[in-house]
DNA sequence: AGCCAGGCTACCG
DNA sequence: CGGTAGCATGGC
């Protein structure tokens, strides 16, 4: 029979029953959050989440600024990242071209916020490139990881909000959550806890795209601070 | 005042 | 291979 076996493991089970559990208490999150597309209010540029609304990025603009996020947030808070998007917004920067052919040291200061600028400055200009020269098509998880600036986390968050691929994403807070859990050891590599998920889930960018975000919400409130976890009303 | 933030590269054994 | 120092700034 078809029906897969690992459907109906205790791993498996304990999955799909934490995904419905967030769902239930959090609902659905409207990530990738871009930033309003009214530029007549300039002085008030908020990032829009839109939740169920599964059609975002749209345009060549919009999924390049997913990938500006996902190089700006790297071990950084998100408030740092959006300012920055912000400052390049006001640049008209969150355009590859317009990026690539602004001043370094401008550059570098509008991105200043999220820290590690002068990596970044460089890791975004490699993967700025490489968008231009998909030329719209869809990039392979291989080569975006031959990127400099792009590894595991970065090259499956672009895929999978950037480019609304079905790939999950394993993040610090993924491990803190289900280490806690009893789920998995803090120390699986990042592609065993990846193919643990993907084993058990649906093969389904909207179940990943949710699940992900879902857990940062969590653990932003609950895995934040040592000893992580000890307070949390839900597992 | 520290600790933490939606990681990655380079280099080490 | 797996393990880790260094990277920069802002919030709390």
């Amino acid at each position: 029979m078809e029906l897969n076996l690992y459907m109906t493991t205790k791993t498996g089970n304990e999955i799909r029953l934490i995904y419905n559990k967030l769902y239930k208490h959090y609902g659905p999150q409207g990530w990738w959050p871009l930033l309003g597309m009214d530029s007549s209010t300039e002085t008030d540029v908020r990032m829009v989440y839109h939740p169920l609304n599964y059609d975002l990025p749209k345009t060549r603009n919009e999924t390049y600024e997913i990938i500006l996020g996902t190089i700006l947030t790297q071990n950084t808070a998100w408030n740092s990242a959006e300012m920055a998007l912000r400052n390049l917004k006001a640049l008209n920067a969150i355009d590859p071209e317009n990026l690539l052919g602004l001043d370094t040291e401008i550059f570098k200061q509008a991105i200043r916020s999220a820290g590690f600028l002068n990596q970044k400055s460089v890791y975004i200009k490699e993967v700025t490139k490489f968008y231009i020269a998909l030329d719209g098509k869809i990039p392979k998880r291989e080569k975006l990881l031959e990127v400099k600036g792009v590894g595991n986390e970065t090259a499956d968050s672009i895929l999978l909000y950037a480019f609304k691929q079905p790939e999950f994403v394993v993040d610090t807070y993924t491990k803190r959550i289900f280490s806690h859990i009893g789920l998995i050891d803090y120390n699986y590599s990042y592609n065993k806890i990846k193919n643990l998920f993907e084993t058990h889930l649906s093969h389904d960018m909207i179940i990943y795209n949710e699940y992900h975000a879902l857990l940062v919400e969590h653990a932003k409130k609950y895995y934040s601070r040592k000893p992580y976890g000890v307070a949390d009303p839900l597992f």
